[in-house]
DNA sequence: CCTATAATTGAGATTTTCATTCAAAAGAAA
DNA sequence: TTTCTTTTGAATGAAAATCTCAATTATAGG
């Protein structure tokens, strides 16, 4: 536990603004959360983020903890997902691009990826249709290649313009 | 109320079967919640449909609704959809071609839309990373032309190779 | 440094959804 | 009919999301 403390500045600060303008206070426990939240850059669902809370402060409780991820929501530092399996999840939304997820049904593996043609689909689509787009949820459900037993040959065959991309985990279940 | 009882031929077929396939029986409630079921083109909570049934049979109860859901899904005749709000919703699926959905925000009116460039951007994503995919679920949310007061000129302008479409349903909140 | 005011906190309870249990009822087959 | 198996539905259980309220704490103004 090096002393780390001053990484996340501009987040804080958008914390703090979104504070002010909605005439909330500034708590230690909020400044707690919202710190482990940042320096966890996984899919945390409310009850994990309590587990790594607790850790360093027995006192905080799962009421603070569902509340304060509900003001990172607002705040913009943080996105609801949901994966299916009927319990809500939150991520980095403050300075990450947008993603998608494709979810191995077999390993719960998450991959989250990013397609440009794929947004500016969305967003074409959605204006055809006179919508002001908000956000979109794209899910894409499957088998990964460990679980399907493919050649890991046809990953990368097919992989000349491989878009950005980042494993995210592999939940047991 | 008039007499239509034969119109879903195919979709009992398929039904029974099912439960043949199965080693399940057909019985009374099975049939009854099947009819009902395919009569509503709209998107289905198991609650909704209990309701519905209970209006023609007040000895059928939740579970065996619940449990009847499940069973149409597994024989591909309905589909099951979140839409976020928590609620597993039931659509048709048997010739039913693929949609994803557009959601408002403000009204809650669902939009099912295809786009086949969609369709083969995803799949061609999954098969870059080696995915076998079994299905995707696409929300697209936003805030619809009569919510967001834009002219439906916006919507007719643009909608010269507008893809198949349906509105399903304002719900109120 | 006090005090007053308003927001926050957290244990616990409630709500909602999804899923299971089990005794009674009903279908299927001989 | 008789026997065997499956189904049914009320009740219950489990899990997640949300709410309640009394005690606590932050903040601004004296």
């Amino acid at each position: 536990m090096a002393d780390r403390k001053n990484d996340f500045q501009k987040e804080e600060q958008v914390f703090l603004e979104h504070l002010q303008k909605a005439g909330l206070k500034r708590t230690a426990q909020r400044d707690l959360i919202l710190e482990i939240f940042l320096r966890t850059e996984e899919h945390l669902s409310s009850e994990d983020l309590y587990w790594l809370v607790q850790k360093q402060d027995q006192s905080v409780g799962h009421t603070t903890v569902y509340r304060t991820l509900k003001l990172l929501t607002e705040a913009g530092l943080a996105r609801e997902v949901r994966f299916g399996d009927g319990k809500t999840y939150y991520e980095h939304h403050y300075n990450h691009e947008h993603h998608d997820h494709m979810i191995c049904t077999e390993c719960g593996k998450v991959i989250e990826f990013f397609s440009p043609e794929l947004e500016a689909l969305q967003d074409a689509m959605a204006e055809k249709f006179g919508f002001k787009l908000t956000h979109h949820n794209l899910r894409i459900l499957g088998v990964c290649s460990d679980c399907g037993k493919m050649e890991s040959e046809l990953y990368s065959a097919a992989s000349g313009a491989l878009p950005r991309v980042r494993v995210v985990s592999g939940k047991t279940k």
